[in-house]
DNA sequence: CAAGATTGATCAGTCAATCTTG
DNA sequence: CAAGATTGACTGATCAATCTTG
């Protein structure tokens, strides 16, 4: 295809603005990365628009909730484990309330809290999704893979996310 | 931290609603690899808002036409090459062109083509965001990983984005 | 009519208040 | 007053037309 000539042409004269600072080998493995963070999700959230109509954060939500005790989770926890801010779950909770697959109620032990609640329509959701998510991420990402590159992908993953972290902490408290 | 453990408890109890099709060892490269992809896209995006008042999309934008012969290029070209659609570039060129950062020209060879241009504003403005931009990657992703261990990311992303465009390209035309 | 590009409407995400409870 | 949560305003992305050129 003459667009992906074009796009590995300019690929390679993009990767040279960092040629300064970057080696070879760094310049090839970010170029990969950085179309990996952009396709990787999109496919994942554009399967399940399309088989289960909701987003990939939407499924995070109710998975993790249908796994929980009493199908139900404090919404900062819920934020957290998402990886999401606590303005967007809930933004998305209302969504998924209007839904009929959530419910919201004050955390009896602790008014402060919110307690985000499965729905058995929730419920049957999520265990319809579950089985065509699953199956598209063996098949794009587990696949093609050795069981030593699943193994190294992994420590790879916790290397970079480590290196977060510190630095998030670092930033959040300079003294 | 509380929240560190409360993530992690949670962690796998949703990857255990895979268990049925994903092992073990799946299960743990996809929570990371799914955190990975949430958080890295996110922290470079930070940081060029912070230090350059622009969004990853838009640096690669004005990267990729720094370095086109005539800091110039294809709308449909840069669409490609940046992993954005034609209405997203669209949208964003507007932005940059506001900005005085990138001008629109009809292509002189071929009416139908629009060539966006990068100002000479646009190119001190690149210039000065790379270093910093580069240093984080750097810093965030390299400093961390071993030669070898960038090689298999390599590999491993090269993988996974050959298996995405198989089935891409068997999506669109089934027959 | 197909391909490149743009636009307007709509939807989701972010940010900065705001409210409540302990 | 700090932490959990929500809301409204704004920004950015997506989708479905639409327009133009070859």
């Amino acid at each position: 295809l003459a667009a992906e000539l074009v796009a590995m042409l300019n690929n390679r004269r993009v990767a040279r603005s960092k040629q300064q600072w970057l080696d070879e080998e760094q310049q090839q493995a970010w170029i990969a990365l950085v179309h990996l963070m952009i396709r990787l999700p999109a496919v994942l959230d554009a399967q399940l628009r399309r088989d289960a109509e909701m987003s990939h954060f939407e499924y995070q939500i109710l998975a993790a909730l249908s796994m929980a005790p009493g199908r139900s989770m404090r919404m900062s926890d819920l934020a957290t484990i998402t990886e999401g801010s606590l303005a967007r779950l809930s933004q998305a909770s209302g969504r998924l309330e209007r839904r009929g697959w959530l419910r919201r109620t004050p955390d009896p032990d602790d008014g402060r809290c919110t307690l985000a609640i499965l729905s058995d329509a929730g419920e049957t959701k999520v265990h319809d999704a579950a089985p065509g998510h699953v199956h598209a991420v063996r098949e794009i990402v587990f696949a093609s893979l050795s069981r030593t590159q699943i193994r190294q992908l992994t420590t790879t993953a916790h290397r970079v996310l480590e290196t977060i972290e510190r630095l998030d902490d670092a930033g959040s408290s300079p003294m």
